[in-house]
DNA sequence: GACCATTAGAGTCCCAGAGG
DNA sequence: CCTCTGGGACTCTAATGGTC
């Protein structure tokens, strides 16, 4: 690229002759003050990354051949490790000039000049136009190039046109959209004077429009505050919106299971290497392998997160098949919508992968671990719901409202299997179950599936008492046929107990006072017991029931 | 980003009843 | 007798939010 700095001179007197152009940051005063070494290398870097002085060419100290830098961008995509900036090519199609710095860019970019080239710094293999300036000197040391000048010239030109070929692709779709835009925009503002739909359109930019009128039109960048992005977090949305985000969600996790070849159920493999020795090398070599060593930034990954959102994007550029979620204009979600999802997906994918005892043994303990404690919990959830069906039938027969007594902390935990499997095997644990409940022989116990009660420790036999109470009424209330519906049969008083605390302190009386003293002994649980004890017993409970009988003449049971 | 607990929702299993 | 459908209970998966 030619800068006015960057004449083929190497002299040194040449570089003190050269006009020093003053970055406009820098004020004159500062200027003068400044060491001429680094008013030269200032000047340079200007020159190198923008300046808004404008620069005139003289041919006599420029040389013929050089071109104004400034005035046409694409003489200077010579270069691999450059590309244009698409917003330059855009305005030239649409025959205006930027003359605001572009919105969102930083204080220090703002500085760039409009045509300007921008350093493809991922791709960039070469040193950068700005280095290879610096080293200018040492350029002039290598051979001189086999190729005649004007030979050079015409490769420069080939490569030029060629990479311009696909940029231009690239930015004509990205025109075709803002025209989509405009063309949305004017539907509803007749004022609108831009540029009219399809004039000056490339091919490719037609062919783009015309295939998009077989299809749905998708949702739109925002080009407002209005729109919610689905990339929001699910608290920040409307209802819909979270439909919407689980809804794409959904589809890029799918998709990521498919470009992977791993169904649900599966389990992910340990690495690609292991995949090729499970043996069906043909089958598996189309698949994408998740580097779960890795992270989202991992370069493996980020392929895969780009064939999620292609192909998922892909998907649904036919009108039949995006999901009545996903067609709602006041959500905006594209491609990197898709990716971010891929992304959350993985994250999921990596703790599932690491829960397989082959990656991290531990891991899988503790994974088997939240899953009983996941079924447990909704078994309480489900008990506290249907002892709460009988709390009418209850209060009519005992007169009291044992409704603050339920809560799914309090309800006593049932496992479908031993405690220690390593101690006893769920065969065995099935058959002293059956035989506990009079169940011995093996075609029996086929059909059938067992729930031991785990006695929590903490509870006092009163609270049990009332709780074993409301289920039995509700047991009782069932139809046969319903009964025959719960294949699970429920065994107590096994001497199965747990010691673990529930996180919220129950009514006095509804503490095993015992247990608490030995508890308090210990000392280490102390900071969960602090309020316990402190909760006085409701009305018709306890110390309760003697408060309630002065006033109510009411005794329990009745 | 890892880890964990919680949650929503989908999947599975079993059964009953309707209809051919 | 077979198939389909719907419902209930239970289980599992994946997302989410909070904390570190």
């Amino acid at each position: 690229m030619y800068s006015p700095t960057s004449s083929t001179s190497s002299s040194s007197n040449m570089a003190t002759r050269q006009s020093l152009i003053r970055p406009d940051y820098i004020t004159p005063e500062a200027w003068a003050k400044l060491d001429r070494t680094v008013q030269l290398n200032l000047s340079k870097l200007n020159s190198t990354f923008g300046t808004s002085q404008t620069y005139i060419h003289d041919p006599q100290t420029d040389g013929p051949r050089e071109p104004n830098p400034y005035l046409n961008p694409r003489t200077q995509t010579s270069q691999n490790d450059m590309i244009i900036d698409p917003d330059i090519l855009e305005q030239e199609r649409l025959g205006t000039t930027r003359s605001q710095p572009r919105r969102g860019r930083g204080r220090g970019q703002s500085r760039v000049p409009s045509g300007r080239l921008i350093p493809q710094q991922t791709r960039s293999r070469t040193p950068s136009r700005s280095s290879q300036h610096q080293f200018s000197r040492d350029r002039s040391r290598s051979p001189p190039s086999q190729l005649p000048l004007p030979s050079m010239l015409n490769e420069v030109e080939k490569r030029f046109d060629a990479q311009l070929g696909m940029l231009q692709e690239k930015i004509y779709a990205k025109f075709s959209e803002l025209e989509r835009e405009k063309e949305n925009r004017s539907d509803t503002n007749t004022n609108y004077r831009g540029p009219s739909k399809r004039r000056g359109a490339s091919t490719a930019a037609k062919r783009a429009a015309r295939r998009r009128t077989n299809h749905k039109a998708l949702p739109l960048p925002p080009d407002d505050d209005t729109r919610e992005d689905l990339r929001m977090s699910k608290s920040e949305l409307s209802t819909s919106a979270q439909v919407a985000k689980r809804c794409l969600q959904k589809l890029a996790r799918n998709k990521f299971r498919f470009i992977c070849g791993i169904p649900k159920g599966t389990n992910w493999p340990c690495s690609a290497q292991d995949r090729e020795d499970d043996g069906d090398n043909d089958e598996n070599e189309d698949f994408y392998t998740p580097n779960f060593l890795g992270d989202v930034d991992n370069v493996e990954n980020q392929e895969i997160f780009a064939a999620v959102a292609a192909q998922v994007f892909n998907d649904l550029q036919n009108a039949e098949d995006v999901p009545d979620e996903l067609t709602n204009p006041d959500h905006h979600w594209d491609k990197s919508t898709i990716f971010e999802f891929a992304k959350t997906s993985f994250r999921g994918f990596k703790e599932e992968w690491k829960k397989q005892p082959e990656i991290d043994p531990m891991k899988a303990k503790r994974g088997l671990e939240q899953k009983r404690l996941l079924r447990w919990s909704s078994r309480r959830k489900e008990k506290v719901k249907r002892l709460a069906m009988m709390v009418p039938a209850y209060v009519e027969e005992y007169g009291v409202d044992p409704t603050c007594l339920l809560d799914e902390k309090h309800m006593s935990d049932e496992a479908s299997g031993p405690e220690d499997e390593d101690v006893e095997t769920k065969e065995q644990w099935k058959s002293r179950m059956g035989s506990m409940m009079g169940i011995s022989t093996p075609a029996a116990l086929m059909n059938v599936r067992f729930l031991e009660t785990i006695k929590p420790n903490w509870r006092s036999d009163e609270l049990s008492d009332i709780f074993l109470t409301l289920h039995t009424s509700w047991w009782v209330s069932l139809t046969a046929k319903e009964r025959e519906g719960y294949n699970f049969l429920r065994v107590r008083d096994t001497g199965r107990a747990s010691d673990v605390i529930p996180l919220l302190a129950p009514f006095n009386f509804g503490i095993n006072q015992r247990w608490l003293e030995v508890q308090k002994s210990r000392g280490e649980n102390s900071h969960i017991l602090m309020d316990w004890n402190t909760f006085q017993d409701p009305d018709g409970f306890g110390e309760g029931v003697e408060a309630d009988a002065l006033g109510d003449e009411f005794q329990p049971g009745q």
